[in-house]
RNA sequence: GGUCUCGUCGCCUAGUGGCUGGGCAGGGCUCUGCAAAAGCCCCUACAGCGGUUCGAAUCCGCUCGAGACCUCCA
């Protein structure tokens, strides 16, 4: 099947056809790694998850999937600083080389991030590459010579800008974002740091190092320039790096439209002379309770806040991923709690396929029809809640017990398919319980007898106690069953 | 001020002109000590006002409302 995408360059929902047979390349703007995850970096990774796979499973390319890590820009080096009062204890003594004090944060909470997309099941097989922006300074620094060749550059105080206004009388800056320069809103927070740029739209490639700030040397146009690189850079030397120009897609969140990604497009073209995707894919903002998440509001969560509430991690990437990764996602409680119930019937669904008898009805033609309702919705700009819906009418109309011989295993077939892209459920029979303690049982099976004698009062003395020994009694019409109480 | 989304049942989400979408919650039943699990059934909404049309949640206009971005937040 051919996968539709909505492309941020044309405003317009069009047929994907890869650059290249032998692969599709695409570039997810990543972390930067100077704190946890926090729930919105998740939806931005779980959208080229999903993304990814789709083109695998779905539409059987052969995919790269580079995602970088920013380890070098003004928050990690803030609070990488000497007596930053965000240096954890845990990373031992500050350093007096910065550069060693960065190392130390960056790879701490790269690690971190690294475990939180293992836990909400984004693999790090799928991931070709998680280049570090550290390890191609000397990529950013030959493109931002060949800018400087090119002319659409100038040094001003050590750093060096992109001629914005230069660019402008050439080619199209705007193409992500209709940028009307000419009447930025007055009063709109403004790049208030120090460094001097002929005007308000240029933006930095190179930044002049400042006391007690990592640096590396850098020499452009005969002049020495110890610095580091400005955030836009790394993408443009890492995209043309690891993947070449152009590739295929490039994903990152609505706020990169602008200025990063438009910087991005103009500084390769200016640079490497090409242009950097074909595709540009933007995944909307997630809300919390119906408000922007931030911590002014209270409402900021990462990962590892959700999962100390105890809520489990595939709840959280299935409540993420049943929504359109263009939309604005509202994560609320009582979502999450719905997504939840949702997974587990179908989780029940597929145990039932396991198990009991088999029925006789032949639902060749329902299971065709979810096979193509879930993998057409996928591939019209990746509709997971379209998508989700046909799995549910497909339960609905046709129950696990009444799947026959032939058809159980044609489903599970299908829903292992399924699950390579929505990836929350497991397919294979129901695990076996614990080991449940035998004082449990014995006292299980007093209650019972005490139940069948009419001793309702004993029956409710022997339920808490074994609720106090974390199991819980669920009876039927004529057996009861024991669980670990969640 | 500029650019752009969006207002669908209690909540979340599909749906580019006609066929009462799905999930969660709620109600009923299978099953009567209580509770819980599972399954089945029920639950006809499209911000407002005009217009186009035989027919509009869907197209057009206006109004009201919500939100995002506008120089380093995914």
């Amino acid at each position: 099947m051919k996968l539709s995408l909505y492309n941020t360059l044309t405003k317009k929902i069009e047929p994907f056809e890869p650059l290249n047979d032998a692969e599709v390349r695409i570039y997810s703007c990543g972390p930067t790694v100077y704190d946890y995850a926090h729930l919105g970096n998740l939806k931005a990774f779980l959208f080229p998850d999903i993304l990814q796979r789709t083109l695998r499973i779905v539409c059987g390319y052969r995919v790269k999937w580079v995602m970088n890590i920013t380890d070098i820009d003004d928050k990690t080096i803030r609070d990488s600083a000497i007596g930053s009062e965000r240096w954890n204890p845990a990373f031992g003594e500050q350093s007096l080389d910065p550069k060693v004090n960065l190392k130390v944060l960056t790879s701490f909470y790269e690690q971190e991030f690294r475990n939180d997309l293992a836990m909400i099941g984004i693999k790090h097989s799928d991931i070709s590459i998680m280049p570090r922006a550290t390890d191609f300074i000397a990529d950013m620094q030959d493109l931002i010579r060949n800018i400087h060749d090119s002319g659409y550059a100038y040094i001003s105080e050590g750093s060096v800008y992109f001629d914005v206004a230069k660019w402008r009388e050439k080619e199209h800056y705007g193409r992500l974002f209709a940028i009307d320069v000419e009447h930025f809103k007055s009063g709109v927070r403004i790049d208030a740091d120090e460094y001097s740029r002929e005007h308000v739209s240029d933006f930095v490639l190179w930044k002049a190092v400042k006391d007690a700030e990592p640096f590396w040397d850098f020499t452009v146009a005969e002049q020495q320039l110890p610095g580091r690189p400005g955030w836009h850079i790394e993408c443009s030397a890492m995209g043309h790096a690891l993947l070449g120009l152009p590739f295929d897609i490039h994903t990152g969140g609505v706020d990169l439209r602008f200025p990063h990604h438009e910087d991005e497009i103009a500084q390769s073209k200016a640079g490497y002379g090409q242009e950097t995707a074909q595709f540009w894919c933007h995944n909307e903002f997630l809300e919390v309770e119906g408000k922007k998440m931030s911590k002014s509001f209270g409402n900021f969560y990462t990962l590892r806040d959700l999962l100390d509430k105890g809520m489990d991690p595939m709840d959280i990437r299935f409540s993420m991923v049943n929504a359109q990764y263009g939309s604005v996602f509202n994560f609320t409680e009582f979502g999450l709690e719905s997504a939840s119930k949702a997974r587990k019937r179908v989780q029940e669904y597929i145990y039932s396929c396991f198990e009991g008898n088999l029925g006789h009805d032949n639902h060749a033609e329902e299971l065709h029809r979810l096979k193509q309702d879930f993998f057409s919705a996928l591939c019209d700009d990746l509709h997971m809640p379209r998508a989700i819906e046909a799995l549910f009418t497909f339960m609905k109309m046709c129950p696990a017990q009444a799947l026959s011989h032939r058809d159980r295993p044609a489903f599970l077939e299908l829903i292992h398919d399924i699950n390579e892209i929505v990836g929350v459920w497991t397919i294979a029979p129901r695990p076996e319980m614990d080991e449940i303690p035998k004082e449990v049982k014995e006292l299980a099976q007093q209650r019972w007898d005490a139940k069948a004698s009419k001793d309702f009062t004993k029956a409710d003395v022997l339920r808490k106690e074994i609720s106090a020994r974390g199991y819980v009694i669920k009876d039927s019409k004529d057996s009861y069953t024991i669980l670990k109480e969640e």
